[in-house]
DNA sequence: CCAATTTTGATGTACGTAAATCAAAAAATC
DNA sequence: GATTTTTTGATTTACGTACATCAAAATTGG
């Protein structure tokens, strides 16, 4: 059986109400006291039973989620999972407020972040528009004790305890290369597809693109990134557009908007042999994978996200470890056979 | 706040002593008194606190493993895996014990499960031998009501609760078009390298990869299996001779045994451009990713099937639902670009 | 050395559930 | 209608921790 209050009390040779001063560091302890028991502790490899402590404390999770108002299928996708997850919140203690802001608009955010500096959450989970702004208001809340995780888009360089998301350069990279093995000794140009240049996520998609690029496919040419805002609509007319050039053998979407990618490419090249990978997936992007439009998705799983976001939130609220392995949020490569 | 049984006490308009008999089904409880507290159960939405009924209970969860006792990376992680398991076993209620068994012998597995029956672990994990024999003593069990999951390997057709592991047929359907696509329009011969035909993870491998090879790679022909048994020196004679045939072009290694594999692509093949894929991510396939010598591994994260089956037999033991999606386990893709 | 202050101990209640006991009430049996 | 049996209620203890209170002891300051 593991060590309970009662065993570090008796073998540091005090009372139970001491011992719970030192475990909830309460004031009137002298020094020497607090260190005998701190010994106890560790040689007898006590840790709190966080179930019964909680239980004790009547103790929930008040979290907020700051999710920016993109009427994209991926943002639609990651509210339906905060939305599941509410569901569960009686279960998990948690009780969970999202808090929708404008995109990339690092003053909206950062008034946001100030609010909840008030409010007391115990745990924030952002999707981070990176700007330096943003960057200490966070690391103010940081110092604050507050817990922070960054989700989808991290912020580099702050104090954020996790993040919760994709390695978006090695995306960008893994584009590359399935593109160039899949294309081959083919010699051509390539379309790429972003949302906006302004946005982390895909600045560092395109970064690792073009470099692995660069390295081992010189003979693929990466044309202007096309910004179609996450748009359909504008994704339809900018790739409609660019597949008026005969030249062009791959396309890279690295963003959402992906339906306007799949209409242009359905009316335009319909005869030409070109190799598509876009980014999420979604119902029409799974579509589009198994009648052959488009020959990869990289897909990060939100629901994995947001899951990962709330144990790392709890954990670090409660000062626990998390299973680091547990909470790598992973890059899925979907081809047509191996769908979920 | 969420209600308790004095809630459903009051509602019911029972005594909590009632309510208690009801929720642990015990007896001495009229129909029409059980189904008023179960209305009432039903009208509040009440759930049972896990933690506070653990607390209570002083609950563990006693789990057997079973594994083969087979001499590869991939059990080696997997076993590091359960005593990962085991560490965080206090905390997590659970009280892990691993068994080993004898790989491919049925009746050895059989014998250990029969044995089980009369311990009453709370769960049971195992990496099954696809044979009649265990089918039947693992349906046995179940009726019995004991929760069981099938690891890595799955024993389709038996009433099994769980399988944590990879659907081993998309893995071979995905290799063979990655290996498709990346060979583009070179025709020639491919070498499979298997452990054994009589491992179902293994045939459902090469089933999944014969049959896109055949639908839509027709220029690749796949030369007779080569079964290493796992074991790094007979791979790497295999391999070693089956490398004497030039018209091969591309290697599926889909078992264990890869560092004999490595071997020989490094001894027989420098000065030859061959597409190779192999399964599971180990400190050797690894290199040989980094290298250029293997072109991309599929991977069944260990870390990830340990935890979840342990999550699933935990939920069933306590008869609650799981989060499917969170169970999931993938497959995962890496090139050299995407390595953790 | 006495008083003021700090530190420590002893004890009780609470969290939500499990499980047991014994008495009381209701129902079933003859 | 009395007796047996079944069902229900009331109450208590326990799980491991948190938190509060009051008294007792130890330490500090003068």
């Amino acid at each position: 059986m593991r060590p309970t209050v009662h065993d570090i009390a008796a073998a540091a040779g005090v009372s139970l109400a001491t011992v719970d001063r030192v475990l909830n560091q309460r004031p009137g302890v002298r020094h020497v006291t607090r260190e005998k028991v701190e010994t106890a502790i560790r040689e007898l490899g006590y840790v709190r039973d966080v179930a019964a402590a909680n239980l004790a404390k009547g103790r929930t999770y008040p979290l907020v989620f700051i999710l920016p108002a993109s009427d994209n299928s991926f943002m639609h996708g990651l509210n339906a999972e905060i939305r599941q997850a509410v569901l569960r919140s009686s279960a998990e203690r948690t009780d969970i407020r999202t808090i929708e802001v404008p995109a990339f608009d690092p003053a909206a955010l950062v008034s946001v972040l100030e609010e909840l500096s008030r409010e007391k959450p115990c745990g924030i989970a952002l999707v981070a528009t990176d700007a330096p702004d943003v960057r200490a208001a966070v690391d103010r809340l940081v110092r604050e004790r507050f817990p922070i995780v960054t989700l989808v888009s991290d912020l580099t360089g702050s104090l954020r305890h996790h993040y919760a998301g994709v390695d978006n350069i090695a995306a960008g990279r893994t584009a590359a290369r399935l593109l160039g093995r899949f294309l081959g000794p083919r010699k051509g140009e390539i379309a790429v597809l972003a949302g906006s240049m302004l946005v982390r996520d895909h600045r560092e998609r395109l970064e690792g693109f073009t470099a692995v690029m660069a390295e081992e496919f010189p003979d693929l040419a990466i044309l202007p990134v096309l910004e179609g805002r996450d748009d359909p609509e504008v994704a339809h007319r900018l790739v409609a557009d660019a597949l008026g050039n005969a030249g062009i053998i791959g396309v890279y979407s690295l963003g959402a908007g992906n339906r306007g990618l799949i209409r242009a490419l359905k009316e335009k090249a319909v005869d030409r042999v070109l190799t598509v990978i876009a980014h999420e997936l979604t119902a029409h992007t799974r579509a589009a994978l198994i009648d052959n439009t488009i020959d990869a998705i990289l897909n990060q799983d939100a629901g994995h996200e947001v899951r990962s976001a709330i144990r790392v939130l709890k954990a670090k609220a409660d000062g626990l470890a998390v299973i680091e392995a547990q909470e790598r949020i992973r890059l899925d490569i979907f081809l047509k056979d191996n769908l979920p």
